[in-house]
DNA sequence: AACTATTAATAATA
DNA sequence: TTATTATTAATAGTT
């Protein structure tokens, strides 16, 4: 697709196979996963290249899974391998991986009975108005409490500030008692150190609380 | 890659998600056959669609002759494969169980927290952004729901909009049979009564489905 | 592996 | 599903 038509027909020359082979595996493991996210569709593909090295994808669970799913689907019969222990604790693990995100699933689900919501299965459209409705509320309460957060950090470090103003001010004053007949420039007394700053104006700052994270 | 830059994530409307789901799985097969030609590379890929139903291809011999040398070469690699990368992969597992343990207590703090609206003041500002993430997503999965029940009605309202117009058109040919003779004025015979009205731009008014209710 | 001129794929739309 | 078309994405040839 570029500089000129391909022919579709094998690449004769080895290089240009090889380096074809490695651009286009990517663009189609690629295409794979788009498709996979944008339309929700469970995909396993691999693909052997010439020299026999293998390349896969299973965008759900493990490749396993899904060709057992294939094999299922399309009734076909194929004999059982006999379990191979080797990989057995790394399987327990894949296995406590889905019991965990299961359990998030049945918060998630637990949720809708707070909201005092139906059947977990189908929900109306009126229940989901309403779930949605509470969604927004939380939503709105944990980000209060997040500002909440944020301007308690804010006092805190104002305090720090108006702390730190008093000690200026005191060891300027040494400074003044101790320098004052030397006629230093003014420039250099009344300078202002960041730390002195006024940040008052702090929170007029902050554009959005949606998008500030601390 | 047209009319404007796709975003990777799962397409909400039902419409939109059906039309790129067909275009996408068309073009993910063609690429795949065409890596297969140009570069000598045996391919095994199959998709299922959301509702479950199967597309596959295999480029030698029939899938299951594919999977099967898939089989074999999965095991004489993992035989193969070096105890550090196992090892690797069994603390990343680990890993994901830690995190996916945290993220659980996190969710039911602050289910228990919504749940006694109460102050989530208990929560540090890393536990709210991780509750305020996974409530977007609620939000999302809600708003997503709301669409397909949504798609589903014009569905119908669509067919039975076809149904009527049909049976309006039939008893209008009556009438015109029964009174062609009186030369009744165009106006009576001509009316269109609001059942007939054409309600296919319905959709197009929609402004924006997280403001729509219904 | 990087760089572009081109071709190919495809999102919105009908 | 298919057709059209404006754009984006993929990539063939080259460095």
């Amino acid at each position: 697709m570029a500089r000129g038509k391909t022919q579709m027909k094998r690449i004769e020359n080895p290089v240009h196979r090889q380096v074809t082979f490695c651009k286009r595996r990517a663009g189609l493991l690629k295409k794979a996963r788009e498709l996979s996210v944008l339309c929700d569709a469970e995909i396993g593909l691999f693909v052997f290249s010439a020299h026999g090295k293998l390349y896969e994808l299973a965008t759900k669970g493990n490749m396993k899974s899904l060709m057992d799913k294939y094999t299922k689907y399309s009734k076909e019969i194929s004999a059982e391998e006999p379990k191979e222990k080797q990989a057995k604790e790394y399987m327990e693990l894949k296995e406590e991986i889905n019991m965990l995100k299961n359990e998030i699933e049945i918060l998630q689900k637990g949720i809708r009975y707070i909201s005092g919501g139906g059947a977990p299965g189908a929900m109306t459209s009126n229940e989901l108005n309403v779930l949605e409705k509470h969604l927004e509320m939380w939503i709105y309460q944990v980000r209060s409490a997040k500002m909440d957060i944020m301007a308690q950090e804010i006092q805190l470090l104002k305090n720090k500030e108006g702390i730190l103003q008093a000690a200026n001010k005191h060891l300027q004053a040494k400074i003044d008692e101790q320098y004052g007949m030397i006629e230093l420039p003014p420039m250099l007394t009344n300078f202002q150190y960041p730390l002195t700053t006024n940040i008052n104006q702090y929170p007029l700052i902050i554009p959005n609380q949606e998008i500030y994270q601390f």
